[in-house]
RNA sequence: GGGAGCAUAGCUCAGCUGGGAGAGCAUCUGCCUUACAAGCAGAGGGUCACAGGUUCGAGCCCUGUUGUUCCCACCA
């Protein structure tokens, strides 16, 4: 051996050093081949708040896997990195630092604000990009792209005019989610619903006639200082007589009128609804439908406003309180019920949001989901697993306007301008010198920012250069596919479908790829508040990044949820070391690379070539399909239980053996295997694969640009194949025999093999195989009389029988009860079999193939009963 | 209210278009066998949630039931 392989594989002290490797080389860098179908995916930007997480090791891993995949296959290929500028959430973490050093935003104005801002910028976007590499992400850096890049927000700009132009994009007064906590409206999107228990208050109207007038129900009491009217349902007999009249508003004592609207259930609470158009969307409709007055009864803080009256400059919940009280006083409180509903709360931060009326821009879905719906239902693009394709027509085909002014600093700032003199608005992709109404050059710009979704939205061609022709653009869009986790659906993946389609008049991707969360080992979500979140960093520096990159994709299915666990990391980072250990024996064997003459493989060589040709194939067809949970079970299994537990074993007497042809005949067969392996390996644990290829023997520069295996025709044995199966069922129960029987692990016995009729020559070649696995110190042929009259265990394989002379160690007693149970587990099978073949049914409706199978099938077992009953008659009579 | 997922070995989960139930971990037994004790060999362990149906044949397809998780809607 040239070199030192460490018994132990150490990622620690290669990873680094290899990931700078492939960068410097450039391996990692697209290029255009003009008349090739590039394969490409845009990353998913993460956001600039903080670290990654083990969700991002996830996604991290089913992209690289499929780029290196087809990077190997030769494809031009492009996986292009950035991050996002996540404007509420970087905002608020901003803001969360700052006030550690007693500022505000206020103190630092909006310049001092963004500077700082950027400074985070640069600070977490870069931690997250040396984190990404950590991972191992193969993704090309020379096109690394920021949301709020010049090109990004020259293409939000763009699009903003486009849409405005077109009247997709308008600013109106309507209910929008107000997050009084982060001071900013949001998107329905935005908004999650927790379930609190409260109550449902019943409270007395009266009639302004001095009449009963109604009771209404309502969860939120504090609201009513906003009621502009109370709605029943016009069916409804009850209160027919006061449609058209007035009641007065409890406090407020003012005459509010009674409308009749078709919105009311009559079923519900007391039939009878108050109107607080300020505040519910519901009602907000109503009251436009019937001309009620909107009355605003809080500020964007939370607290009531001059509205109020005397509950001004109290909190929600504290005004809620007083309200209910002052009423309960006044004898207008009917009754109080228990109840629980669901509460919006914002997402950023889970403060309750409250629905108001405001001036907002919003985008006009309707018009953009059509053609969006249409491209999914058309096959454009797919959804893998499909069953998110409902998930997404669901949410599309109940879509609302889409809020996007937030009153926000980081962002993209609307391009909108208002004229000071004539009150203009003017939008444009550059800011205006004067106002085209009246001409003059008093225009100031619209404070508020961009939802930060949006500039997300366009995510797939604005980094390919958009609104720009460029040629990254004409070559890499529409990408191959998207991946990522099933909760950004909604925000995002429907959002880049219909942009891309208005925008480059064709859907972004083919594929996408959705998969589920990676939850702790209790399947608990991992998060901040629950402390239970693991950071992949450390696991890398505890295991390698092959050994979690191997973990995240065994055994996980597309779409489901996965848990984290150390044990799973632990097993990969052992199969790790299985492959290394594997690849140090070959290369400790092998110093130069030696041709494979077919004319002197043996049966194992033929089954392990065979078997790699195998793995090849269902490996690709896992790759093509985006099963990695597949593909990466089937390199396990083929390295561990085919090549290191079999392969290499039966390698090793030839290997140590005289005969100079073999020698360097396995060296070549074990030397191909291997190389086979580390290939089809290799997007999943690319650095123990490029260190193991760096030190193969006439090595072809780097693992990473070499090709992917082919399935090799003139490796198909499928013959051989079921032959080895046969010697190693005999090798098995020959070590099963030795571990019943107590025998000594390192006292050698004879065996002698009993052939069945086909299995001669098979049988014949199996004494060093024996020797070596099955610790036979020599294999005689023999017939059925075969050892008569001495001490034997005995066990009947569909190759023959083996018999075993083991002298005292033999009890008959009990190698009789053996044998026994044996021929019930055989009788047992040929019932089954029979049973079949008797039935007219199967042999007329089962495919011809299987039937015939089934009859091979019953012939050997019979063939093993036979040779068992003959051992069992001879056991008796001795 | 609408929709989706899941229910398989003690635990975590695979199981492709229906054709004799698998892996990892855990457990038990024996091994430092010259790649690997992060290992090797052997073993035990399952009414595939329940009830029907389709089929020659069902873990897989259909219907229903139960339990569980999630998403959407938001009747105050």
């Amino acid at each position: 051996m040239d070199f030192e392989m460490e018994k132990v594989y150490n990622p620690q002290a290669i990873e680094d050093k290899l990931y700078q490797m492939w960068e410097e080389s450039g391996a990692f860098v697209a290029h255009r081949e003009e008349g090739r179908k590039p394969f490409t995916i845009v990353m998913p930007p993460p956001n600039i708040t903080g670290q990654l997480h083990m969700g991002h090791a996830m996604d991290c891993l089913l992209q690289d896997a499929p780029i290196r995949y087809h990077r190997m296959k030769g494809d031009p290929t492009l996986w292009l990195p950035g991050t996002d500028h996540a404007s509420i959430a970087t905002e608020v973490k901003v803001v969360e630092q700052m006030a550690k050093e007693g500022l505000t935003k206020e103190m630092l104005g909006r310049e001092g604000f963004l500077e700082r801002a950027w400074a985070w910028k640069k600070e977490y976007g870069g931690r997250i990009n040396r984190q990404q590499r950590r991972l191992g992400a193969s993704c090309d850096w020379s096109r690394e792209r920021f949301t709020m890049d010049e090109g990004c927000n020259r293409a939000v700009r763009e699009v903003f005019v486009k849409l405005y132009e077109k009247g997709l994009i308008y600013r109106g007064n309507r209910i929008i989610n107000w997050c009084p906590e982060c001071q900013t409206a949001l998107s329905d999107a935005e908004v999650e619903y927790e379930e609190q228990a409260s109550h449902l208050w019943h409270i007395r109207y009266p009639g302004a006639d001095g009449g009963e007038g109604v009771v209404v129900a309502t969860t939120r009491p504090e609201t009513m200082l906003g009621d502009t009217g109370v709605a029943v349902n016009p069916d409804d007999a009850r209160y027919a007589d006061l449609v058209g009249k007035k009641v007065i508003l409890p406090i407020m004592n003012k005459e509010i009128p009674v409308v009749a609207d078709s919105y009311v259930d009559m079923e519900f609470g007391t039939g009878a609804v108050k109107m607080t158009p300020a505040h519910d969307p519901n009602d907000f409709e109503v009251g436009k439908r019937h001309n009620l007055e909107v009355i605003r009864v809080t500020n964007d803080d939370g607290t009531m406003n001059e509205n109020a009256g005397r509950f001004q400059g109290m909190t929600a919940l504290e005004c809620r309180e007083a309200v209910v009280e002052q009423l309960r006083q006044e004898g207008y409180l009917v009754k109080i019920e228990d109840y629980t509903h669901n509460v919006g709360t914002c997402y950023r931060c889970h403060h309750t949001v409250d629905p108001v009326t405001s001036t907002q821009w919003f985008v006009k879905m309707e018009p953009l989901a059509k053609p969006a719906i249409e491209a999914v239902r058309s096959g454009r693009t797919k959804f893998v697993p499909e069953r998110f394709a409902k998930t997404y027509y669901n949410w599309m085909e109940n879509i609302r306007d889409w809020c996007i002014s937030r009153q926000l600093w980081w962002g993209h700032r609307i391009p909108a301008w208002y004229c000071d003199e004539c009150g203009e608005t003017v939008v444009a992709r550059e800011a205006p010198a004067a106002c085209p109404k009246c001409g003059c050059t008093h225009l100031h710009q619209d404070e508020d920012v961009l939802d930060t979704w949006f500039s997300s939205a366009l995510w797939p061609f604005s980094t390919l250069g958009w609104p720009e022709e460029t040629e990254d653009l004409k070559y890499f869009y529409p990408t191959s596919m998207l991946v990522t986790g099933y909760d950004i659906i909604f925000f995002w993946v429907a959002r880049m479908i219909f942009s891309g389609i208005e925008q480059m008049g064709d859907s972004p991707f083919d594929t996408v790829l959705i998969h589920g969360l990676v939850r702790d080992a209790q399947g608990r979500k991992m998060s901040k508040s629950l402390g239970n979140g693991v950071d992949p960093l450390e696991v890398i520096d505890k295991y390698g990044a092959d050994a979690l990159r191997f973990s995240l994709a065994m055994g996980v299915s597309p779409g489901n949820d996965t848990r984290y666990s150390d044990e799973k990391v632990e097993s990969a980072r052992n199969f790790a070391n299985k492959v290394w250990n594997a690849s140090r024996f070959v290369l400790m064997n092998t110093q130069t690379r030696e041709a494979i003459d077919p004319a002197l493989l043996q049966l194992p060589d033929q089954w392990i070539l065979s078997r790699l040709n195998k793995a090849v194939a269902e490996v690709s067809a896992h790759m093509e399909d985006g099963d990695f949970g597949m593909a990466a079970n089937k390199i396990y299994d083929f390295a561990w239980s085919e090549f290191c537990d079999w392969y290499i074993e039966l390698s090793k007497g030839r290997l140590m053996g005289e005969d100079e042809d073999q020698k360097r005949n396995v060296r070549g067969v074990l030397l191909y295997v291997l190389e086979g392996l580390i290939k089809l390996l290799h997007p999943f644990m690319p650095f123990l694969t490029e260190e193991v290829y760096q030190h193969l023997p006439e090595h072809d520069g780097m693992l990473i640009l070499a090709r992917w295996p082919e399935v090799r025709a003139e490796y198909a044995f499928e013959t051989e194949e079921r032959q080895m199966e046969g010697l190693m069922e005999i090798i098995r129960a020959i070590r099963n025999l030795r571990a019943e029987m107590n025998v000594q692990a390192g006292r050698r016995t004879h065996v002698t093999l009993i052939p069945d009729t086909g299995w001669e020559s098979t049988l014949a070649m199996a004494e060093p195989y024996l020797q070596r696995l099955a610790y036979a110190s020599d294999v005689a042929i023999g017939g059925k009389d075969a050892l008569a009259g001495e001490k034997v265990v005995s066990a009947v394989c569909a190759a023959g029988e083996i018999r075993i002379p083991l002298g005292d160690l033999v009890d008959l007693q009990k190698e009789l009860a053996r044998l026994e149970k044996e021929r019930k587990n055989l009788e047992g099978e040929i019932a089954r079999a029979q049973g079949k073949l008797n039935n007219p049914g199967f042999l007329s409706k089962a495919p011809a193939q299987l039937v015939e199978q089934e009859r091979e099938k019953l012939k050997t077992t019979e063939s093993m009963l036979e040779a068992l009953k003959a051992r069992i008659e001879d056991l008796k009579q001795a």
